[in-house]
Parts: structure tokens; C-alpha cells; sequence
DNA sequence: CTGAAAGCGCTTACAG
DNA sequence: CTGAAAGCGCTTACAG
């Protein structure tokens, strides 16, 4: 029971309360010496603080918020790592929560509680016009947005379309007239994340002066599972692809399984490129449109870090690039 | 704004603010019709409560920290998932703290000063006798270890030990008698996590009649690439095993990578089993102790829980099972 | 079952 | 540059 408080410190110091938390906190207008002496005290007292007095006082919590519907999947991961580094060494806490799974029965808090635990929320893949990210808009706090966009507060995000539109050149410069499509579930609706990867798939077909066909267009669910029934679909097309852009790593995973299946292998028989730098893209031989993940997280830490010095910021917008990783799946042959 | 208080429904439901607060929290004192009301003002006050407040009164921060050397690592944020899980209904804030992986500059809050803004700790994979722990475990708040055991506080873990004897017996009974194993760094010494899975190696050798062979141990640093050298270190053995254990999932991806890249097929030309129940696993066709990640989460939950209510709990262990599932990569040859 | 009042440990105008 | 004092919004003995 450290119950060393300010006001032990003061009596042993000498001085009132409101010079030890002043001192505490490095104000600089308290005499240096002064504060040398106070801090030293504090020390020697083992003092630790309370941040609830501090939050009590002053209104901040000192911790921001990471909401997420998907906490547990790889990508969301790494950028909560980049958070947190970026978050290191402010003194913000990092409070994690998890929203919106629609397969848990679990009630959540809503998100007016929340509020009063953090000062900020970082938003991760909070899908745009969902009630919670509505909520969230409404609550008049810092709020940073990872992966959607919106006008109204800033947000983090990589360029979707250009990337699809990378990955669908690359896929035109190596030869392919016939490049198929596996996306997720919805790809006309443009309000779904995946749309703005559609679209660059579409430029990329455009640029090469083709047009995207609707039966080279499967949808994958996101999963591998998803990915190898989408590529079989494909395959067994009258005249299949010569080459596929699958929207995330892990359909991509399931593609190259199906066309094992198959005795084909990607790279001679079909070009396969996915797209989100995924851990084991590099070991399957997967080539990939890389996402900056931990960059994406520390890019929307150092915002919400900016916001809270500067109340009245402006809403920015981050956009980071992506990159092609070549790897055997769309190696030119020879 | 919303800056109503326990004050202003008091006021309005013409009570005490002791009678609110007893209302709010559900206190069976509390007449149920004044209570009924007491709630129908607050919410039609659009009350929000401040956690800071209740904090500086009662001591409780109402948040449980949860500390790892690797946040980022798949099966943290697996375990996390599952500590998220059953923390959620209780109203407990899940506060992340990465801390003492040697490659980050950035300076970490030490712990004592955490323990001001959590109620108890989840400390994941934090090594025994290192410091962080013994700093933890001194502060005399509810800890609960995972995959570290400690008799002081209560710990949840898998049988390292018999999961690796597990996977041992399992080739031994496939009729392979030169077993080899892919460690990760230190095997000797019994501090280190990995000497329990090391015993049970051994042991499951021992069953069978069978003795370790020191030139068939080889360390694959945990890490994918480190696993792809220990198999081709053991396959350019004048007298190659024609089966291995692998201390955990990623190493025993590096050794299929080995064993491909010589035209060696695991489950055919040597039979491979991994440990962790890696995602990925399925997909490779690799055999593994699967360990219920999300269970160990919700099971170290579960009793931080049960230490918050009742103060002077005893120290618990629980031991969760590990499972063995085959794969291609030690199918029986039929 | 309910209320008046002290107190949790800080921060911050306001004076000096 | 420093101090006395009010206040942040709850909870909780203590009375009644």
C-alpha cells in the first residue's frame, strides 16, 4: 500500500500541495531548485500517483480507445502493435474494445460509456455508415479512423484502388489478357470497403484497354475456404483465367490450394496476386499488394496524439502507399 | 457535454445523491419502486457516470492490464480474444501492455506505476525469474500468469510436457525410431519454457525404449526461417531422422520448406508434427499439438474475475489439455 | 430504507 | 514563483 500521496510529499518537502503537483509535472514555473528537491522527496517516499485524482481534476483519462469489430484477426494485430509503440512513452493508455461481432451473444458496452474511460478512440475497419461508427462521430471526441474513410474526422488509410490497380497491371505486363477477380462478398455496392479495390481492378483492366468480365468474378468470403472454392469456380470456367487478383492474402492462400489440387502450380500454369502483405504470402511464394500495417497503426496514434494537444484540428486524411511484392505466383517466365 | 451527475438526478427525483448511487449500482437496499425511478430520471437524463470518480472513491480502477513480451505474435492476440471474451459483461476496461521486448527503444511505464490504473494483471508468456515478473508479482494485486507457473499467484497453462510426449509417441507409433527435434533456443536449461516440451520429448523416446541422440537436437529460434535451417542441418546428417518434432507450428513450416525444396514430401519421406494449432497448420497439412488459446484467455479471465470478488483466494493452477491432430505430414502410410 | 456530510487525491483559478 | 482553498463526481460510514 503505497498510499503516499501529494500531500505526504508536501509536508516532507516543505511546500503546499499545488507546488509538489506542479513540480511533479514539470511545470516550468516552479524555481528549479525547488523541484529538484520536491521530485527527490517524492522519491525517496516511493510516491506513485493516482491517475484517477488526475483524471478526476482534470476530465482526461489518458488512455484512448481501439475499437474493432475484429480484434483476433491478423491484420488488426499489427496495427495495434504500431499503436502501441507510437503510444509508448506518452503516458496514454492503450484500452482495448471489441465491437460489432455479430457472431458473439456477449452484450457490449455502448459506445456513450466508453467515452468516459478514454479521451480518443482509434477506429479500426469500423465499417462507414455503421451505427457505431455513428455513434462514435456523435460523440465529440478525438476519433481516428483506420480504414474508412470519412469527412468528418481524420482517418488513416491505404489506397485500395491503387493497389488493386497495381496488382492488375502487374498482372496485364506479364502477358495476361484473361485476369479473373476473387472479392469478398458485395462488390457493386460502393459503400463496402472492398469496392474501392473493385475499382481498381477495373482501371487496371481499362488501362490495357479491357473491359472486366462478370464470369472471371467470384466471390471468396475473406477466407480461404472462400478463396479455393472461388478459384475452382474459375478453373472450371469454359475458358478459365490465365491469371487472378484475389483481394486478400488468405482467399489467395486458397487459390494456390485449389490449384494444387488441380496439379496446376501458380506461376507457370496461372498468375495469382493478393493483397495484404500477409505473414505467409512470402512462404507460399504468394505474390502480394503489401499494406503497411504497423505504419497504418502508429500513422493513426500520432493523429490522435496531435488532436489531443490541439483541440480544434482540422480533420486530415493519411494516405498510405502500398507496394507490389513479386514472389513465384507472378514470376514473368522466362 | 453530458454533464449531469449523480446531483442532478438527484434533484430531479427529489432524493439523496446517496440514494442515486445505491440505485444505480442495483443495490438490493434500495426500495425497488425509488430505485425503478431513480433509473427512469437518470436515463432520461441521459446519465453517463464518470469512471474517474467512482475510481478516486471506491480504489477500484475497474480495468485489468494485461501484459506480454510479444503482443503481436498470433497466439497473443488469440489469447487476448479469448481474455476479451469473458471480460466482457463485467465492465472491466482491458488495458494492453506490451513490455520487454529487447528491440524497442522506447522507454515502458514500469510497472508500479501501471499498477495505479489496474485492478490486476494478466501477464501472458512473461518469463519466470524475470524481473517484470518479480516486479509484478511484489505489487499484492491479483495476477494470473499464463504459460508461466508460479506458485505465489495463480497461473493457467497447457501440459507442455505431455503435449511434446504426445506428439512423441505419436511418430514412435507411426514405427519411427530416429526422432529428431527441432528446438528453439535452449533446451538445458529448466527455467526456459521450452525445457518442459524438451522432458516430454524425451519421455515419449523413454517410452518406447528409446534414447535422445544429441545430434539430432537442433535449434530453429522459434522463427520460420531458423526451422527451414535446423531441417536441412538434420537431413544433412549422414544418418537423417526419418521423423521430427517441432517445438512450435512456424518452425515445423520452415522445416516443410526444407523438405520440399530437396523434392521430400513430409507424411511420405518423413513425418513431421508441429505444436501451437497454428491457424495455418490446416491449410499446410501439418500435424500439431493444438493448445485452446482462447480458452487459456478466458480460463486466466475467469480467475482474475473470481480474485477481484474474493480477496483472499489461494493461488490456482489450471492445466488445460493440449490435442493432437493429425495431418498429411504423419499420416500413416497405409 | 434514506440522507447529510466527509473524503478519495489530485488540479487549478485566484491571490499574493 | 508559491500557497490556500475550492472543486472534480462519485462512495460510504454514520445516523436516523
Amino acid at each position: 500500500m503505497s498510499s503516499v500521496g501529494i500531500r505526504d510529499i508536501a509536508k516532507a518537502a516543505g511546500v503546499s500541495t499545488a507546488t509538489v503537483s506542479r513540480a511533479l509535472r514539470g511545470f516550468a514555473t516552479v524555481d528549479p531548485e525547488l523541484r529538484d528537491h520536491v521530485l527527490a522527496v517524492a522519491d525517496s517516499l516511493n510516491y506513485v500517483g493516482s491517475p484517477a485524482a488526475a483524471a478526476l481534476s482534470t476530465g482526461k483519462m489518458n488512455a484512448i480507445g481501439i475499437i474493432t469489430p475484429h480484434l483476433s484477426r491478423w491484420s488488426s494485430m499489427r496495427m495495434v502493435g504500431g499503436i502501441e509503440r507510437e503510444l509508448r512513452g506518452s503516458g496514454l493508455d492503450l484500452v482495448l474494445y471489441s465491437m460489432g461481432d455479430p457472431n458473439d451473444p456477449h452484450p457490449r458496452p455502448p459506445i456513450q460509456r466508453l467515452r468516459t474511460r478514454v479521451d480518443a478512440f482509434i477506429a479500426m475497419s469500423v465499417a462507414a455508415e455503421s451505427p457505431d461508427l455513428e455513434a462514435l462521430l456523435a460523440l465529440d471526441v478525438p476519433v481516428c479512423l483506420i480504414g474508412t474513410e470519412s469527412d468528418l474526422v481524420s482517418c488513416v488509410l491505404i489506397d485500395d484502388t491503387e493497389g488493386a490497380r497495381t496488382a492488375t497491371s502487374h498482372l496485364v505486363a506479364l502477358g495476361h489478357a484473361r485476369i479473373g477477380l476473387i472479392f469478398g462478398r458485395q462488390i457493386r455496392d460502393p459503400l463496402v470497403l472492398e469496392h474501392t479495390r473493385y475499382l481498381g481492378y477495373v482501371a487496371g483492366l481499362n488501362d490495357a484497354g479491357l473491359e472486366p468480365q462478370p464470369e472471371l468474378e467470384v466471390a471468396g468470403g475473406f477466407t480461404i475456404d472462400g478463396g479455393e472454392q472461388a478459384m475452382h469456380r474459375l478453373l472450371d470456367l469454359p475458358e478459365p483465367p490465365t491469371a487472378v487478383f484475389a483481394m486478400s492474402d488468405e482467399m489467395a492462400f486458397g487459390a494456390l490450394r485449389a490449384l494444387a489440387a488441380r496439379g496446376l502450380r501458380a506461376g507457370r500454369d496461372l498468375a495469382l496476386v493478393g493483397f495484404d502483405g500477409h505473414d505467409m504470402a512470402d512462404y507460399l511464394g504468394l505474390s502480394t499488394i503489401a499494406q503497411p500495417l504497423e505504419q497504418i497503426g502508429g500513422a493513426a496514434a500520432t493523429e490522435i496524439l496531435a488532436s489531443l494537444e490541439e483541440g480544434d484540428r482540422p480533420a486530415t486524411k493519411t494516405v498510405l502507399g502500398t507496394r507490389l511484392v513479386v514472389r513465384q505466383s507472378s514470376r514473368p517466365r522466362i
